[in-house]
DNA sequence: GCTTGACTCTCCCCTCGGGGGAGACGTCAG
DNA sequence: CTGACGTCTCCCCCGAGGGGAGAGTCAAGC
């Protein structure tokens, strides 16, 4: 009546490796129909070649076999639904993260993205007066403090119609991590002879300097390691810091994709 | 002068996982500066941190670390490029496959694609006037043979200015597999009277017969485990084959992509 | 100097879906 | 009966680390 076939010709006919097999029946998603007991020798019933051509298609999208097994085992449609699903939503998320690998390194090869970590330039940045805001802050809620402030200080600033004088930048005078909290101080340049109403604002000159300053490229919470390439770069040309290290801030983050977000960390050196 | 900093804060800097540090290290990709000979304590100069970011950034595209090795081992700039553009062209064919298998899943789900592989039925079909051209040919060659002799068939069928009466199929006399060539023999539906010029093409009438039949889905050299589902289901059902199958063509290779193809299968039972 | 807590070391097992191969045994046709 | 395959179990391998055990190390406070 039923005919079984050893598992060679049973993976000839499925297109199942006979590795595969042996995997699906420990695992217990395809247990032959008969094991020889004396010698171990799987034998299977031709009508399980159906179920052997479902998983070898749901395999084929790359379903993991525990999931298989729920699908095949499953006698509620829903269930089933429910898994592939989820399965298809995973490939959707598989399908945009090749995509955004495929666009990123699109962008290596172009040399819009610096492979090597970050270059080290050094320039010269003059004399500026800026109105300045001080804060102390925790590493936690630095995000919070420099939203909130940049729109105290910008309020401030324009309250007599003038434009600030250029980009908004922050000042560092701490080292703020997980351990410390520390002041930064949040800056915009303005024109000579603006009068601030607000006393937590305090406009004052910054000194020209030359800095060594490196471009950060995505998450500001990731911007971590653009200091350690400049201190390490410090370090190696002999530079001493001179003063507190300054960001600024290239675009807008309400304006372009968290990864291409650009800043420019500078560091006074001596 | 030259700052040493343990695992743990490299880590940090560099945000690369103290595991995968001295997996780096292991591998001879990124040997830490110094290593205490009694201790084993691992210390990273600080400016290798340019080096342990290019490694995350091209981590961060799913470069191998081998590659990752002859990139940044590498001073030929061609060289770097070679590998760049083939890991490009790698992540371009994962995209690829990545839609591939979401685009499956969506067919799966929405049942345009039968999940438990081929559904059997049965159907009775009527007696028919054919042209038949018949081959003795190897597996290797019967694409070939195929194709060139649908060629010649429709020639001589169509010749006298008649459309073919039907479908074109394929009556498979003996079994073609690895180890034995056999016979084949195109079919064309044909109207009485047709005169056919060709020696080698017989017209002769096909019996009509009850069939099991299914729907394999996919490339032609794919189409064997439709029959195996078709003995199975015959074996399980108790019918005996009473001549050999036939197979159809229900689309076309030159117009659909070669995942869309449908052969039906159909195997006269007795 | 001592203790304590955080840090780091090596070593081993785990992932996921099998692939490759060794050495032993089973099956089948001539 | 013998040779040619077919099949068995068992073990190691892939990639890029993650998790954890058990032991040693470092720095800071007392």
């Amino acid at each position: 009546m039923e005919q079984l076939v050893p598992i060679g010709r049973f993976s000839k006919m499925t297109r199942l490796s006979i590795k595969a097999l042996r995997l699906y029946d420990e695992i217990g998603l395809l247990a032959p129909a008969e094991v020889d007991p004396s010698s171990g020798y799987r034998y299977y019933r031709l009508s399980q070649a159906r179920e052997a051509e479902a998983i070898r298609t749901l395999r084929s999208v790359d379903m993991p076999l525990d999931e298989i097994s729920a699908v095949l085992g499953a006698d509620d449609p829903e269930l089933v639904a429910k898994v592939l699903d989820q399965h298809r939503d995973r490939l959707a998320a598989e399908v945009d993260e090749a995509q955004r690998r495929l666009a990123f390194i699109g962008r290596l090869i172009r040399r819009e993205e610096p492979i090597m970590g970050y270059e080290v330039t050094t320039k010269q940045v003059e004399a500026q007066l800026v109105a300045g805001l001080r804060k102390h802050t925790s590493l936690a809620e630095v995000g919070g403090v420099i939203a909130e402030g940049f729109g105290q200080l910008f309020m401030a600033v324009t309250a007599g119609g003038t434009p600030p004088a250029g980009m908004p930048f922050i000042v560092f005078h701490d080292v703020i991590d997980e351990e410390a909290p520390g002041d930064v101080e949040l800056c915009i340049p303005v024109v000579d002879g603006l009068e601030v109403a607000d006393d937590e604002i305090e406009v004052r000159d910054l000194a020209a300097a030359v800095v060594a300053s490196v471009v950060h490229h995505g998450a500001y919470d990731e911007v971590g390691p653009a200091y350690h390439v400049l201190t390490g770069w410090m370090q190696e040309h002999g530079h001493e810091p001179a003063g507190p290290p300054r960001e600024y801030y290239l675009n807008d983050p309400t304006q372009v994709p968290v990864e291409e977000l650009l800043t420019e960390v500078q560091w006074p050196i001596g």
